[in-house]
DNA sequence: TACTTCATTGTAATGATTACAATTAGTTTA
DNA sequence: TAAACTAATTGTAATCATTACAATGAAGTA
């Protein structure tokens, strides 16, 4: 299935007349399969193996190409980068205050918050962003473990 | 009433054992003052004035503290510099796509999406995080006056 | 195949944020 | 109030993510 979304995303980069270069496959290639919201950083040493003269612009400029195509979207956190996600269905994110590990879940669109929104203040609501924060099961095993703290 | 704010946070700061400096006064006061979510160096440009020997510096170390003290949060947007929001009731932001504005609005709280979240992931929620994003009026306006683009 | 245009590469530049060491200034206690 | 202790400020240098730019290379097209 994770054929699919790659074979959906490359036609979609074509209809917008953007060229598809083994570097541009090989970073969505990635992004589709990975489950960890990587850095550009992330993705460039990811890759590194495979393509080994590929210049770390050449990712920063490629997620810039998918953002803009609406294949990709950036998750910009407190800390230093940003992290980027291959857009599938509609998900949001829950971070571990602790360990930073990110989890996606499904919750259906908050129609009615934008809704409110545009109402006191109107704009025209084009979308929205919703990051829950909390400490995962693992690190609250850990918490139990070490009480001391 | 915005006195009563600042009084409550020093208040706050004192009994965590931070002292109260002028520049710590200054920053804070010029927070809750500030309709705008200023960056750090806005911050820095509008306090020159009455401290020119202030160090950006010490502005950054104190928009930590506050926020370790949980005065102030830090909104981290995908351009380049963080903006800072004196915590007051619970509020959310809309952001113009166009112009970048950020105006409050408010809206009751999404527990229920956190409950979901919990249950769906087994993390233990802290806090949610939620903006949204349009087109402000005034850059509806200028839209339609500009439909050449 | 040759041409046109876009993409990649490497490197330098930018800009926000932080680290650090020296100095200064709150706060406490006698 | 003065001395002493400790935390805060300052100035500067360092770091690190991201972008700009110019030269080279490769896709797509006639």
């Amino acid at each position: 299935m994770s054929g699919a979304m790659l074979k959906n995303a490359l036609v979609t980069l074509k209809e917008s007349g953007v060229r598809i270069t083994p570097q541009r496959h090989a970073i969505l290639e990635f992004l589709i399969s990975s489950e960890t919201h990587p850095t550009a950083d992330e993705i460039y040493k990811a890759l590194e193996h495979d393509f080994p003269n590929m210049s770390v612009a050449t990712v920063y400029n490629n997620l810039r190409v998918f953002r803009n195509a609406g294949l990709v979207k950036e998750l910009t956190f407190g800390d230093a980068s940003s992290r980027f996600d291959f857009v599938t269905h509609d998900h949001y994110h829950i971070i571990c205050d602790e360990c930073g590990s990110i989890v996606d879940f499904h919750h259906p669109g908050l129609e009615e918050v934008e809704r409110l929104a545009s109402y006191v203040t109107g704009f025209k609501v084009n979308s929205h962003r919703l990051e829950v924060y909390g400490v995962c099961p693992s690190c609250q095993e850990q918490g139990k473990a070490s009480k001391a703290n």
